[in-house]
DNA sequence: GCGATCCTGGCC
DNA sequence: GGCCAGGATCGC
């Protein structure tokens, strides 16, 4: 479910959580954890501190003096805090951290395609899968022609494959990839191979600027997304294309069309897209 | 590179 | 009952 704004924006939701101690951590049966088992998890999550709530791509890193929590929310995950004197109550709870002070963080996750695992590096290049991820896409020293690099050993994807694919550079996820194709004016079927550098770079600059939109509107609340505290993002009132099939274009400009790659729908509009 | 697959829930 | 969902991996 959540992409890179909503990942950033639940982060920046629980930024106040930054130096307080955890005092223990506990896991449901099924928490889907990934790469270690639960006791080296409750082990790193016991009596220290939180240092630092980070993120890469669609990863958050809590970061302690003896290593970090990496998490990916899946589809269906949500972080959810709940002061000390409050608790919450949920079927699919599978992880709980207990701050000193009373406080409670509850990752909550249904689908359980999120995963919960552990890096002892600071840069989490121990980590497999932040090994995997590509430059984030709103770092300010990924420069477009280290993307146009990255974009070239892939010439026989499609234009939205190269979107979603983490490797090359990592953030965008459905909602975004769509928007970003509609910013940048390329057709999502289109193939890397057919495309320039030119529109490679636009498509670049197109991905930022729709990550950073979404994130100075809290995200996109299209069903159930929550940041942190429980709020929801406004960004759903901003999308040009997604979810649009058979209306125009928020801008007006063309007729929005969805259609199917890799089995995940794609919404664009071919008067504007070429 | 592509399709199937992991899983639950909401909606028609 | 069937279809759809904001993701990523795995096997072919």
């Amino acid at each position: 479910m959540p992409e890179l704004p909503e990942v950033e924006t639940i982060r920046l939701s629980l930024k106040f959580l930054e130096g307080r101690e955890i005092q223990k951590t506990s896991f449901s049966n099924l928490a889907p954890i990934e790469t270690t088992n639960r006791r080296n998890l409750r082990k790193l999550l016991q009596n220290t501190q939180l240092q630092n709530l980070d993120r890469k791509g669609k990863y958050l890193m809590f970061r302690t003096a003896k290593g970090s929590l990496v998490l990916h929310l899946g589809m269906s995950g949500k972080l959810d805090y709940a002061p000390a004197g409050e608790s919450r109550q949920d079927k699919h709870i599978h992880m709980r951290i207990d701050f000193s002070d009373g406080g409670k963080l509850y990752y909550i996750d249904a689908r359980r395609f999120g995963t919960l695992s552990l890096s002892r590096t600071s840069d989490g290049q121990d980590n497999p899968f932040l090994d995997r991820l590509g430059p984030d896409y709103i770092d300010e020293n990924f420069s477009e022609e280290a993307f146009l690099t990255r974009c070239r050993r892939h010439p026989g994807l499609n234009l939205k494959a190269l979107a979603l694919h983490q490797g090359i550079a990592a953030g965008l996820g459905n909602i975004y990839a769509c928007e970003t194709l509609y910013y940048a004016e390329l057709d999502p079927r289109r193939r890397v191979e057919k495309t320039s550098d030119q529109a490679l770079k636009k498509l670049h600059r197109a991905a930022r600027r729709a990550l950073n939109l979404g994130i100075q509107h809290g995200g996109s609340s299209l069903r159930d997304y929550v940041d942190g505290l429980g709020n929801r993002g406004v960004m759903k009132n901003f999308l040009q294309v997604y979810g649009r099939e058979g209306q125009t274009t928020l801008d007006g400009r063309g007729q929005v069309q969805r259609i199917t790659q890799q089995a995940r729908s794609t919404w664009f509009s071919p008067q504007v897209q070429k």
